[in-house]
DNA sequence: CCTTGTTAGTTACAAAATCAACCATTAGCA
DNA sequence: TGCTAATGGTTGATTTTGTAACTAACAAGG
């Protein structure tokens, strides 16, 4: 028998631990600025990125772009609606659903993020060549499962 | 001015959103594995499998390989010596420390989670070409901030 | 020895995530 | 219509995680 105790196996290598491992490393500090910034977390900062962006969606559109399951979803439009970043308008075609929009506000917030996580981002490719950055983010939307 | 409602950003590109989603992907399944057939958790899992790999180690040992904070090791710790998977014994030579064991019953499930780790490990890269597989961990280990 | 400081690890309490049950509304269909 | 099932969204209970404060042991300098 080949030895059952030694097969190729090494944590360092093993994917789901290295994507976990370079996710939290590259999340953290980001995090910190819009806590500290706007006293928001990260699904609160997710909605708010995804509502600056793709304009007014109701939480279910939200919840499928961001993947995220509907009661962070629930939660984070509250918190966002108590700091008064985002507006509820219910649908008229299909009144269980309401349309978010964000306030001035909100966008102002987003624009400010949205500017500071674009700094981010390359600081954070800034160690990788041009061609490396870009097959490693087709890579990690592979893996995600989007297309 | 130019327009300041549209700099080159997008979410779906943003490094620390794309890591997150590709990592939370590319955990769940395995996570369901060693949950449904142990009843652990992920830091469970860090913990056993650092322990699997590199010997008898304290807890401060594991927080450093693993980067996770010393309160959730000893969490995992706790629990895994509930199911009997492993072993303190106090170090003679600092009372404060304690050297952490696998129990048989804990390697045993260390090799069985490892064989079937590098199975789920294959079949993630199996979409991508073997170099391209390669430079995605070593790109993701820079990112973790690894050397 | 006695402070003072540091380290390994645990515990207590607050914030966040998960899960299930729950409205209100709409859709399917007899 | 009127029944049932499904959907969008919220809420509450339970668990998990993160943050501080804490104990016990060591270390260094007086």
């Amino acid at each position: 028998m080949t030895d059952d105790d030694d097969d190729d196996f090494d944590l360092d290598l093993f994917l789901p631990y290295l994507l976990n491992q370079a996710a939290e490393a590259a999340g953290r500090d980001f995090q910190a600025v819009y806590k500290a910034r706007y006293g928001i977390g990260r699904s609160e900062w997710r909605v708010l990125f995804h509502l600056g962006q793709d304009g007014p969606l109701t939480a279910k559109e939200i919840a499928s772009r961001a993947m995220m399951h509907k009661t962070k979803i629930s939660r984070a439009v509250a918190a966002l609606a108590v700091r008064r970043f985002l507006t509820r308008e219910r649908s008229e075609t299909d009144r269980r659903c309401e349309h978010l929009h964000l306030t001035p506000a909100g966008q102002a917030a987003y624009r400010d993020l949205r500017r500071e996580a674009a700094r981010y981002d390359a600081r954070l490719v800034s160690r990788f060549a041009p061609e490396e950055s870009a097959q490693l983010r087709t890579m990690l939307r592979r893996l995600s499962g989007a297309r």
